[in-house]
RNA sequence: GGCCCCAUGGUCAAGUGGUUAAGACGGCGCCCUCUCACGGCGCAAUCAGCGGUUCGAAUCCGCUUGGGGUCACCA
């Protein structure tokens, strides 16, 4: 049988890489052998609905690489993809449930509820007591003239266990009389979500079910629920949750699951500032997950092709951004010219350099950068040239000074006049006059190159600086340098 | 608090009874070098504790401790 797994979002309007993270194992799942991956929009939260929240889904999957088999947007045979457009399907499953004596309408108001749990003892938490489960026939009939709101709730088994075994965390048990008889239908008729997941997953044919482990204490539920309908159980993979770090209020470093208040965790975040969709992938592919052998760096393709459910770990991931950025330095080396252009671009335009540059940037910039956005200030010396501190000239380990600074500029003048602007000429000229001067390179590169960028770090040497600035400018700024000493 | 899960360096992790306990990020040092990177080499750093089982335990079992998750008419 094939293979049917589905990422079934709520349109909250953000999407963080703890969610990513299980997109990508569940489509993973599917990929690997040939399968089918399925998106679902999860919406029956009226209350919660963020406008243009789905197309954030759509736009994360897209960017991701994730794409889907079958969805709102591109249809399929186990249509519709949006619960809210399946809010029919729902209600009379409840109802059949109710009949069949598995489920009980329950006429309990909120504030009961409520009161329920704050009369609660010291410290514990309780469920619902109970109270309509056993409602005779008039009373039932008499609230439902009495036109009473009520919710319908699943009658859990009192006693006994539940046993359920999950691919990655092996054989899990829980004890009957923990499980709260759950509300599968609303007061607005609604579905929750425990219940219309079940119903969604059934009906859309899914085999695999892969979610992170916030789900392993529910699904004893969710399978009481398959087995109430006489359904086939799915395989379970669950997932080691994805943790993020957080000072409380006392200063000390807490950890937790991965949300919003972990700060930029959110996928457009952080490919807003400067990550590559792949290399977050590659990244987040990582947490919880390691192939065979000791290479860390994938195209989404080779994950494809290694994902493996049996390698998937227990223990929650850490999520860190310096191997984030360290990924990502790794996929940039990796571009080739063109894309990598594509993405310097606009920093280059910003920084005023022009295409007979491109090509040599590129070899300077790719081992140079963590993220696009550091170009800008990679190369701000290109636009920028102030009168900068001249102690700068005195540098101990290349043994320049101010006197040998300006002794050299004065050499390395009139030789550069003379030499062609191109990279192997121009640091052949430099190399001569150092030789001919019976002095070290750097005596003579070194000041070359602060004379005309005008600060300390550069990306590249003096002859790439003055490439980079062309030969007017970088005469014009090296004569005004030696003006200065 | 009940229930459930987890436990190898600071972080991600390999490892499935016999290894000098991989590798990566980060840190530190050295080399390369006109700066910064890249690259190369090296160092520090881990089996939470205690009991078993076994000739032998990071690997199996139990307890303890620690961490996490979950207990809504949210998803």
């Amino acid at each position: 049988m094939k293979i049917r797994t589905r990422f079934a979002p709520s349109p909250t309007g953000f999407m963080h890489v703890g969610n990513l993270r299980t997109a990508l194992y569940e489509f993973l799942t599917a990929k690997h052998e040939d399968g089918t991956f399925v998106l679902r929009i999860e919406d029956t939260d009226q209350e919660r609905y963020v406008e243009g929240a789905t197309d954030v889904i759509y736009n994360t999957m897209k960017l991701a690489g994730l794409t889907h088999d079958e969805g709102p947007d591109i249809g399929g045979d186990f249509g519709p993809y949006v619960q809210s457009e399946r809010l029919d399907l729902y209600k009379p499953y409840a109802e059949q449930l109710v009949k069949e004596g598995k489920a009980y309408r329950c006429f309990c108001t909120k504030e009961r509820l409520a009161s329920l749990r704050e009369n609660a003892p010291e410290g514990t938490v309780v469920g619902y007591d109970r109270h309509c489960r056993d409602l005779s026939e008039e009373e039932i009939n008499k609230n439902l003239e009495a036109g009473i709101p009520y919710v319908i709730r699943q009658k859990m088994p009192l006693d006994g266990v539940t046993t359920y075994n999950d691919l990655v965390y092996g054989e899990i048990s829980f004890p009957n009389a923990d499980l709260d008889d759950q509300i599968l239908l609303k007061t607005d008729g609604y579905p929750t979500y425990n219940f219309a997941n079940v119903i969604d997953d059934h009906t859309m044919g899914i085999t695999h079910v892969v979610r992170g482990s916030e789900y392993l204490s529910s699904t004893p539920k969710y399978n009481l629920l398959y087995e109430a309908f006489g359904w086939d159980i799915p395989t379970y993979i669950h997932l080691p949750l994805i943790m993020g770090k957080t000072i409380d209020e006392e200063g000390k470093e807490v950890v937790s699951k991965l949300s919003k208040r972990h700060g930029s965790t959110g996928f457009m975040d952080l490919v807003n500032e400067g990550y590559l969709p792949e290399a977050i992938i590659n990244y987040i592919a990582l947490l919880g997950w390691a192939p065979e052998g000791t290479e860390e760096i994938f195209t989404l393709d080779e994950l494809i092709r290694l994902f493996d459910i049996t390698r998937i770990s227990k223990s929650p991931a850490v999520f860190d951004y310096d191997k984030l950025a360290w990924v990502n330095a790794e996929h940039i080396k990796r571009m080739s010219e063109e894309e990598f252009l594509k993405s310097a671009k606009p920093y280059y335009d910003e920084a005023g350099i022009t295409s007979e540059n491109y090509a040599l940037l590129d070899e300077l910039l790719k081992p140079r950068i963590t993220k696009f956005n550091e170009i800008t200030d990679k190369l701000s010396f290109v636009k920028d040239f102030t009168e900068f501190d001249l102690s700068l000239f005195e540098h101990k380990k290349s043994k320049s000074t101010l006197e040998t600074s300006k002794q050299m500029l004065e050499l390395a003048v009139p030789v550069l006049e003379d030499t062609p602007w191109e990279r192997e000429a121009l640091t052949e000229a430099m190399k001569s006059l150092a030789e001919a001067q019976g002095v070290k390179n750097s005596v003579v590169m070194w000041p070359v190159r602060i004379a005309a960028a005008g600060v300390a770090v550069t990306p590249g040497g003096c002859s790439e600086v003055m490439l980079l600035l062309g030969k007017d400018e970088s005469m014009r700024r090296i004569k005004e340098s030696l003006a200065r000493l």
